[in-house]
DNA sequence: CTTTTGCTGAAATCACATAC
DNA sequence: GTATGTGATTTCAGCAAAAG
């Protein structure tokens, strides 16, 4: 059998009320009762029942994670781990843990969300994405779940807290960047549209070109994969005017697209100038290290779990939505170009 | 003598499984 | 089909001792 309070209580000579609130830390217990209480804890090894606790507070002081649908390399994608980090960053000094969404596909995910909400195995939810139509975000609508998103949401905007970078205003800077440096054909290569982040961005991209009186956009939708970056690269060198440099959405697609420059001997960033968003090790150890926009992936998720627990210890608190600051990373895979070689 | 402090100890409560 | 047990928390009336 286990320790319960009841033996701590026997055992130190208190009632079961005395040793809760000694591990509550209540005020009204004396230092004196505290450390009598704690060392017969130690002596008897004593745990919280867990179960117990959630059984009476209505409370699992667990928050869940609602990764997206994942395409493979969801799990690979660096910015996972970044927020990841952020988020258990700031759970973890609050004494939450994290249950994360496992499935592969939009139905297993949406099941999952169900288990969580009406199991009650979470206090909240985080979601790591914004996407059109999402039926897991109508659900924790519906039944007034606590949650917060990091990304921009497409409808009832008004009654999501969120997190997000200005995406468009970071494409509009990082597109800016490349024709500042003298580049007049810029490529974009973005991804899903369905999500919210590559409206954006994509957007801000067109915003740049527009303000610089540049015509062309050259915009392309991929997934990521080998395949799919050889076949982009082969397209953007079949085209006339070819372009100088290309700006992406996704770090994996940017080393992919390196990958197959680097295959039809493209000297970057001679011959083509590269950049993207999102600031991992994969950018900072590539060849040539990547220019990038670093959207502090970090403090996306740090943030995004503040609100969050903030919102469970005051359900009323205002609606508070984060824009955190995105910077550009200057490194090699860039270069500026004269007017000659532009036409050219 | 009254108030405050620091506790007591019983009871209600939670969701659910299992026993009766 | 109802009663019970699980373990922790919270509430509440109440008590003894210390403080005012």
């Amino acid at each position: 059998m286990a320790v319960t309070i009841k033996d701590v209580a026997k055992r130190a000579q208190v009632a079961p009320s005395t040793v809760s609130r000694v591990i509550a830390d209540h005020p009204k217990i004396t230092q004196e009762t505290k450390e009598k209480v704690r060392k017969i804890m130690q002596e008897l090894g004593y745990h919280p029942n867990l179960l117990a606790r959630k059984l009476v507070t209505q409370s699992s002081q667990t928050i869940g994670i609602i990764r997206k649908t994942s395409s493979k390399h969801s799990l690979s994608d660096p910015f996972f781990p970044a927020a990841l980090q952020g988020m258990s960053d700031l759970l973890h000094q609050k004494e939450y843990s994290i249950l994360m969404t496992s499935g592969e596909s939009d139905e297993d995910i949406y099941r999952e969300v169900v288990n969580m909400v009406q199991g009650k195995s979470v206090d909240g939810m985080i979601m790591l994405y914004s996407q059109d139509e999402d039926p897991v975000l109508k659900l924790l609508l519906e039944q007034k779940f606590p949650f917060v998103m990091i990304g921009k949401p497409t409808e009832h905007i008004d009654r999501v807290m969120y997190v997000d970078n200005d995406n468009v205003k970071a494409a509009r800077d990082i597109t800016d960047y490349l024709i500042r440096a003298g580049h007049q054909h810029i490529a974009y290569v973005g991804g899903d549209p369905r999500f919210e982040v590559h409206k954006d961005r994509e957007q801000g991209y067109k915003q740049a070109l527009k303000l610089a009186n540049i015509q062309t956009s050259m915009l392309f939708r991929k997934e990521v994969s080998r395949e799919a970056a050889r076949e982009t690269i082969s397209e953007m060198l079949k085209m006339s005017p070819r372009p100088t440099a290309i700006v992406t959405t996704d770090e994996l697609m940017a080393m992919s697209l390196l990958s197959a420059l680097y295959e039809q001997q493209i000297r970057v960033p001679d011959e083509m100038s590269i950049t993207t968003f999102m600031d991992s090790m994969l950018s900072e150890l590539s060849s040539p290290p990547m220019t990038t926009v670093d959207i502090h992936a970090f403090q996306l998720g740090y943030e995004a779990a503040k609100t969050l627990v903030d919102l469970l210890e005051n359900p009323n608190m205002m609606k508070r939505n984060i824009l955190v600051p995105t910077s550009i990373v200057v490194r090699e895979s860039c270069e500026k170009i004269s007017e000659n070689e532009a036409i050219g």
